[in-house]
Formats: structure tokens, C-alpha cells, sequence
DNA sequence: CGACGCAATGCAAGCGCTTACATTATACCC
DNA sequence: GGGTATAATGTAAGCGCTTGCATTGCGTCG
């Protein structure tokens, strides 16, 4: 009982003609007689052909699947614009193959080694921070890539994204001028993560800019889940003084943060305020809203995509592309305490 | 500049044996004489190959990889449960290609079709409802495939997961044993789509246990997002006498009702009691924490990996596996006000 | 000590598809 | 109507890999 699928050739017996005619037929329908095509189409049809997508790679060397690899699907940032990515590429007949490295480098090259095994056409990465063999690897094998989530001026590769420093420091700033001077900083672990890094070093170039600073004991580096920010926010809330607001390295942490502010009794933001940061929509059903910067995760994988799709590399479309990020001011942060 | 990867043949030549020799120290090392086998280790280092998964996947048939298609990466639930679905299957040197339908049965189809041209060595599909046409294509292809989410004793297909209806039921009793009469459903879109309908059918079960039903007009059928989710909430807020609790589909559209009951100035549980399903992380950061039913993802990801990647089909491994949900007891339920 | 079995390796035939090149049909021109 | 572009199709050579079968080399045994 073992079938066996139909195959080009079979399709072309079917319909009386070559091979490379129901190839034709398949890849660049205007190069065939139209009712050639129509005779292939009925025989493919027929016989529920379906190319086979490994003797296809084998011939052309193209696979029309495109790889990403980010660290976790379980942070909500990145599930949406894996699919805002992948949303794109299916919408030009290409497949989104994702692999994911739990925010670890070398589970990342292990990764894209993977992915450049199966031949991928174009790959995408989060942020700039990484392993240069991973680069080198990338270059020597010639598959175009390109980073988002990061950006700066001077970005040595094709790269979508926001100025994470930039984008902090404004939040940052805002949180000065309602008056606070105690501020509390719970970030992602900065290692082997620019995005992390910048925005920590964004918060501190606020305070910098008003002659203050992030004393050691006000800053602690998480992991990125909820229970992990919550208790970095109780080991915060335990300080003397308690710090007036805590700007958190995204809204995972900051949601962590809730929980526990809450549980030892204080009021979000007459006692302390809260930021975040990625905007998920976690962060309009907290109670109060969080206000938290605004990431154009969507703009990020339509601009990803467009340019690994895009004919002619370098050409018309620019390899260096910054996006805008926006506060959006919900209840979580006030004026301190008086 | 053009580079041409090296090849088995590049990696035979260098290490002085035949193509035939690399593939079996690449596929078996114990066939191949320690010597060798360390010469050819060797060559691969040092001309860095990798081979070509096209020429793999056309000589032998099998590809390591195994495709699932989910509804959405945006619903956490699907986005975990992916996650631990390809934690198992790395550990085992198989990969996880992810498509998603948005809850399309015809996008669906589409992506099952993809994946097969893909030549993947399995399938995970959620839910048992679908077009027979899809299952037919399936078995034509003879590709081993497995339900998740679903569940029901005399499934004909292989499944793991839960019984919806029963655990809706079960909530739902908890619900009125508080004293609730006055019960509305936010469900999701039952159309095509059993595990809503079964949530559906085990909170009528439920109410008809008790002499109660549901009535229509304290049943909405919302797409899965907050927002849609608020709206509903939103309609049945406005409705005169105004329901004591809503039970809903899931936690996202809990989290939707949230929003709507906090607009609309009542309080939870206070004015009005909320229940979800599913168990995300949101439902213990929102305010008061969500009475939820807890579902097995990560339980479901590796009984689905262990199935598929079961070397004899239908011996040691069970192909219909329950698992349990249970309820998990948050803020957001008690007795209806007096 | 020759026959035999087994382990290690080589040979070569594809797997299903694309594509340069060759060939044939079609159309159009003077 | 012969000649020539041009369009449509066919021919066949791989793409990089696996694998059945053939071959070789050796240790073993009667």
C-alpha cells in the first residue's frame, strides 16, 4: 500500500507533452501555449500533483522560503511580528521557516546553521549583537539577511528597526519631567542583547542629561517572564527609599511588576508608577494601562520582508531603515507621591 | 564571487574515500571505520560542510521535519504550545515548520498543502473539525498526523488532548454552585471550529443539568481579540436584568470583558463574576486574577512529538490520548451580588 | 591452508525538478 | 512562396544526496 506521488513526469505523460513543458507550465505560465496550459492544468488537476519541494530546491537552488530566528515565541512582541512577517512572505508565495534560541547566542548560530542547511533564500535576526563567525558564516554563504528590532546609523548590515537607546531615553524623559527623581530600573539581561543594553543605556543618558544617575542597587537585570520581573519589583519595593517608578525593559516585566506591587499593597500610580516598553496588548488591559513605548513590530516585518524580497539587492530599496517609536500615555505613570 | 557550497563529493574527494562513505559516517557512523570516519569528520571541518537538505530530502524521502499548522501565533496559547511542540522535536534532530490558517478551514487546507509539498515527516493539526477532503489528502499521502486540542473517545484519528466540552461543563458548574442564574457566553466562533463549539455545549450541558438554559441573547459569538471581545462584553453589560457572571471562551476575550466592566464602572467580581479558558499568563496579571480552566499545552506538544516521532506507528504509543484540565481559582469569580 | 562470513568501502543508479540548448511550428515579410 | 524572426516545445544534463549491490580485505574455522 505504499503510493507513490504523482510526479512532473507523470503530469507530462498525462497531458502529452515534455517535461520541461509542465515545468514551464508551472513556474511561467505565459511561456506555453494557453491550451497546453490548460491541458497540463486539467492533468495536474487530475492527478493531485504537488511539486516536490526538495527536487525543486535541488535544480534551481532557490526554495522560496525565507528563515527567522528569534528568541522566543512565548514573548507576545515576537509572535506578532513573526506573523506580521509571515503574513508578507505568503502573500509572494514564500514560507516563513522560524527557529527559535531562547535569547542564547550560540543556540542562535546552531540555528541559522540549520536554516542555512535547508537552503533558506533570505533569513531574518533579531538585533545586532552576535558571534561574528555567525556573520562571517552568513557572508560566506551568500544568503541575504537582514536585523530588525535594532537599528543605528552606522549599522554594518541591512537592518529594520527602532533606536532602542533613543526610544528609552524619551520615556525616561518623560517620567523626569513629572517630577520623579528616584527611579527604578528593571531591564532585560543585557548580555548578548543590544536591545536590552541600549535601553538601559538610553535610561541612564536620560537621567545623565539632569545630572542623576541609576545607583547599582536601582537596576536589576531579569529574565524576560512575569514571575522573574515580579520579583526583581519586590526586591525594588523592599528598598529604602522606595523608588517613585519603575521603567520596565518590556511589558512582560512591567506586567511581572503589577503583581508585585499589588501584592504588597500599593497603588499603581499613586504610590509608584510602572513603564514598559513594546506596547503589547497586554499593556492596555493591565489595570491601569500601561504606558509603555509603542514598537511598530508590523512596519518591522513588512519592511524585513519587502527587502529580502526585493529583485535587485542594494538597489531600490534602502538597506538602513529606521522606524519611529511613540509613547502611549496610559494611567500607570503620574506625578510621585508628595 | 559567486561561491558554490561544498558538496559530498568535495568532502569525499578531500578526505580520499567514496560519496557513498561520507553519507554513511554521516548517517551512521558505526558503519564506518573509526580511522575514517575521523578523516572524513576532519574534512568537514575543515571545508565547512553542511549538507544540502533538497538533495537529502530527493534521495531518501524523508526530511526530519514536521509541519504544523496552528489558527494564530498572536493567541499565546497556540504560540506556547508551538513552543514546546519544537523543544521536543529539536531535542530529537527534527524540525518544526509552523503555518498558520487564521482559523480559515480553506486557508487551512491551503497550508496543509504546502506542507506536504514540503514533503513533511508529519503533521499536527488543531481541532477535529475540518473539511474531510483535507483528511482524505492526508491519508492519500500517507502522512502520519495527530489532533491536538481535541479530544473525544472514539476519534478516528490519532489525537491528544482534552475534552472541552467536559471542562466548560465543569467550570460552568462551579459557576452556578456559587449561585449564578443569570449566565452569558462570550464563545468563540463556533463555525468550523469544535473545540468553541464544544466549550459551548458543555456550559448548556451544565445549565440544562440544573433545569437553566442559555439564552440567545446571552450568547455572543466573538472573533478571538480583546477588542472584539470588549464589544461583546460591552452588549451584554447593556442588557436588562444584566447577567450576574459571563463564562468565556477564552482568556483573551476574558481579558476583553475586563476592559468593557471596567469602562462601564462595575467591578469584578463585586458587580459582575468573569471565567476563562485556557490559562495564559495574562490570566494571573489581570486584576482580579481570572478564574480559568487550565489546559495542558506543553503536556499536548510532547505527547504530539512523542506520537509522531514513534519509530513503529500505532505499537507502544497510545494514538488517542486524554490529558486533564483543571480549574484554576482566581479573584474573578464569586457569588453573585446579593 | 583454502573456504567462508562479515565488515568496510566503492560503484552507480536514481530521487523530481529546472534549464541551456536544440528543434520544430507559426507568423510575417517582401 | 522562400526566408527569417519568434514562439512553443522537446532533449538531456545535471543539482547533492542515499542506497542496493558488488567488491575488497581479513579474521576464523574446519
Amino acid at each position: 500500500m505504499t503510493r507513490t506521488l504523482p510526479t512532473l513526469e507523470d503530469v507530462a505523460r498525462a497531458s502529452g507533452v515534455s517535461t520541461a513543458t509542465v515545468s514551464r507550465a508551472l513556474n511561467a505560465p505565459k511561456r506555453v501555449r494557453p491550451e497546453t496550459l490548460a491541458r497540463i492544468t486539467a492533468a495536474v488537476e487530475r492527478l493531485g500533483y504537488t511539486p516536490h519541494f526538495g527536487g525543486r530546491a535541488l535544480a534551481s537552488n532557490r526554495t522560496f522560503t525565507i528563515g527567522a530566528v528569534i528568541p522566543t515565541m512565548e514573548n507576545a512582541i515576537f509572535a506578532r511580528g513573526v506573523q506580521a512577517l509571515q503574513e508578507q512572505l505568503s502573500a509572494h508565495g514564500v514560507t516563513l521557516l522560524v527557529a527559535t534560541s531562547n535569547y542564547d547566542p550560540e543556540e542562535e548560530a546552531a540555528q541559522v546553521t540549520a536554516l542555512l542547511g535547508r537552503s533558506v533564500d533570505g533569513m531574518v535576526l533579531i538585533g545586532e549583537a552576535r558571534d561574528p563567525a555567525t556573520y562571517m558564516l552568513l557572508e560566506r554563504r551568500g544568503v541575504p539577511f537582514v536585523l530588525v528590532w535594532s537599528w543605528r546609523p552606522d549599522c554594518p548590515w541591512p537592518c529594520v528597526g527602532f533606536d532602542n537607546a533613543a526610544a528609552a531615553r524619551e520615556i525616561a524623559q518623560e517620567v523626569l519631567d513629572l517630577g520623579h527623581r528616584d527611579v527604578a530600573m528593571i531591564a532585560g539581561m543585557t548580555q548578548g542583547n543590544d536591545r536590552a543594553a541600549a535601553r538601559v543605556a538610553g535610561v541612564r543618558q536620560a537621567l545623565s542629561d539632569r545630572g542623576l544617575a541609576l545607583a547599582p542597587d536601582r537596576l536589576i537585570e531579569s529574565e524576560y517572564s512575569l514571575d522573574a520581573g515580579a520579583r526583581a519589583a519586590t526586591r525594588l519595593l523592599a528598598q529604602t527609599p522606595r523608588p517613585s517608578v519603575i521603567l520596565c525593559g518590556n511589558d512582560v516585566l512591567a506586567a511581572g511588576a503589577y503583581s508585585a506591587i499589588r501584592q504588597a499593597g500599593l497603588s499603581i500610580p499613586g504610590d509608584i508608577s510602572v513603564t514598559g516598553f513594546d506596547d503589547i496588548d497586554l499593556a492596555q488591559v493591565l489595570d491601569p494601562g500601561l504606558t509603555t513605548v509603542h514598537v511598530p513590530h508590523r512596519r518591522m516585518g513588512e519592511m524585513a520582508a519587502r527587502m529580502l524580497l526585493d529583485p535587485e539587492p542594494g538597489a531600490s530599496v534602502t538597506r538602513n531603515i529606521e522606524l519611529r517609536t511613540s509613547i502611549v500615555r496610559r494611567g500607570s505613570l503620574a506625578a510621585p507621591p508628595a
